[in-house]
DNA sequence: ATAAACCCTGTAGTGCAGTACGGAGTCAAG
DNA sequence: CTTGACTCCGTACTGCACTACAGGGTTTAT
């Protein structure tokens, strides 16, 4: 029998990503090798899927794939340095709430563009621009 | 005299892009097309800093060029159906919601995790795939 | 007034993230 | 037991968003 798993096939269909996708990722070590049938078959854990869509959520969210690399390297292996660990996360959260602070002005400022189409007010202009001055280049 | 504004050089220099990002930007129609002096150089306002910088900055949260021309081109302009104007900025603020509840997923388990590493817990393991299950694909 | 620094145009090349393809082996349904 | 779908690998191509020339004209600092 084989051990039970989804093949390539089924694991792309699953997340909805292309089967050569799957090789490319595995390739950028994204993805970790998965077993293989002696026919050399890969065999995927079902939990490949969810990894699969964290991964396409977060490049959707702006964030490379070296850096959704980085984002899934975080885990306490006991192994490397917790501290270094704590220390990276703190970063991130640090990155991901000044994205969060740009979106919320983005967000604030399309619902006053809806705010002002909805009255019949005469020529209010694009208020996008002026309601987001400047935004701080990331890190 | 020259009518007042900025050289491409000083552009890029005050947005932080390169000089034939201004050109590129300029065919894709995300920046509009300045005066000229008679030389044939370019002469932007000032405002063109800001424009550059929203781009910028769009891009960064994820958001394609395509993307950004779609939200720098929501103006009221009385001219345009205002009726369509509303309901194009509420769908881009139903998506940019959907952004930042991911956002803030990623952050809790970041932050998470920065607990974890804190304490001097054993073989904690990484709580990130687990703590965000799921992001919907945008729209 | 002349060199360095800047700008113009068009075209070609780069890096990232896939996506497609060719040729060959494997699996499963009829 | 065959045939069509699936998988393997390596390599090549694509699209987006730049980025870098080449070859020429223009400004400006000395």
């Amino acid at each position: 029998m084989e051990l039970v798993g989804l093949t390539a096939g089924k694991l792309a269909k699953a997340a909805d990503v292309n089967v050569e996708t799957l090789r490319y990722y595995e390739k950028r070590g994204l993805l970790p090798e998965p077993p293989r049938k002696e026919s050399g078959y890969r065999i995927y854990p079902e939990s490949a899927v969810d990894r699969l869509k964290f991964i396409k959520g977060a490049q959707a969210l702006g964030f490379t794939l070296e850096e959704i690399h980085e984002l899934l390297g975080m885990r306490i292996d006991t192994q490397v340095n917790r501290a270094d660990v704590r220390q990276r996360a703190t970063q991130k959260v640090a990155a991901i709430q000044i994205k969060i602070d740009a979106l919320e002005q983005m967000k604030q400022a399309l619902k006053h563009l809806v705010h002002q189409c909805h009255g019949d007010g005469s020529t209010a202009e694009c208020p996008i621009l002026e309601a987001i001055p400047s935004f701080s280049g990331e890190q």
